[in-house]
DNA sequence: CTACCAGTATACCGAACGGTATACTGGGCT
DNA sequence: AGCCCAGTATACCGTTCGGTATACTGGTAG
């Protein structure tokens, strides 16, 4: 592994159990036997090595969560698609959406949450689009996308918050259930 | 006001905006017009100002919460009391909710995590006792307490969440909505 | 008047922080 | 061979961190 994705890593498993706070780049560099002034030759700051590990994360993300949002007049189908896309990559990369979770509800002058903000407002509005998109066909859902769609993610990290802490299965019964349960809070 | 609730109160708004690692104790006693050794002639340490926030704030909740999650053969009952009790709650403390929720999904050895983890284990334990007494009159809950206390918290954060945030008012409708919801993913 | 004590301030501590100036090293190019 | 340059290390910077030793103050009890 070449020191650049060795300090990336090293970095994931720092602040997602210490926090992007409570972690000092001396221990990120401790933990792949380096020293700072390699980190800074990397990363041009904490800030940018934090801004560097989301971009890398996340990106595996995009495609499968923006193919599932386009809308095809089947907003079930939809529904179930994007929670395939979170379930799976939550699986794929649990230690990651665990911290990412974190930096949805940490303080909003924080550092790290100004540097999440676009990466959780890009997943927000993804969703948005879904549920505006599907407004055409469900008037009375009308000017209730953004609600929606939060409530949507909102569910969907309660489902993958449990999961990480092993109290749940992400298998398809636990995916319909979940849908349904949306659903029925929806058109009821 | 007092100098002891001036530094609670300074400290609340300091860490609910830039989290508790954020936030240098000096700029708390600068809040206050007050030098560090004040704030450690009244808390032994940053952690134990923590602590006296933590408990102090906590401590209105209790009593509802407690007696809304009495169990009286009702669960539609009981889960419209316990969201009354959090919808009251969240909007007379908006900054408190804000930074407690901040802490739900803090990592999870970082010290603030730690330190509120008492607390918000007592909120869970008050509703699975809720759903568990609730087993008795709906057997198809049996062995889900856990799941659906934690289920309907994270629900019910994800409404006050939007509340916070002035997307959504916490008010009769949305309150039975919100049960509505909840009822419908579990029975069905 | 005096003795005391809770509460506050001045001045300071060692440690750790994010970040850097500079020098070294080893592999690829001419 | 001689050169170069990306990558790494040694040693260090100024700043800020959480925390404290000590002294002062103003009100109260004897």
């Amino acid at each position: 592994m070449d020191t650049r994705t060795a300090l990336l890593d090293a970095a994931l498993n720092r602040f997602s159990a210490f926090g992007y706070d409570g972690t000092a780049v001396q221990e990120i560099c401790d933990d792949c036997g380096l020293t700072k002034p390699t980190l800074y030759h990397h990363f041009s700051s904490k800030r940018g090595l934090l801004d560097a590990l989301l971009a890398a994360n996340f990106r595996p993300l995009w495609p499968p969560l923006q193919d599932a949002c386009t809308y095809q007049h089947d907003l079930p189908l939809s529904l179930e698609r994007v929670l395939r896309v979170f379930f799976t990559y939550s699986s794929a990369h649990p230690v990651f959406y665990r911290f990412q979770l974190s930096l949805r509800f940490l303080p909003l002058q924080s550092e790290a949450s100004i540097a999440a903000r676009p990466y959780i407002q890009k997943q927000e509005e993804f969703l948005i689009q879904l549920f505006k998109a599907a407004e055409a066909d469900h008037g009375n859902m009308r000017g209730h996308s953004r609600s929606h769609a939060l409530s949507f993610l909102g569910m969907l990290n309660t489902y993958i918050t449990q999961a990480l802490d092993g109290q749940q299965t992400l298998d398809d019964p636990t995916l319909f259930r979940a849908r349904q349960q949306f659903m029925y809070g929806i058109f009821s």
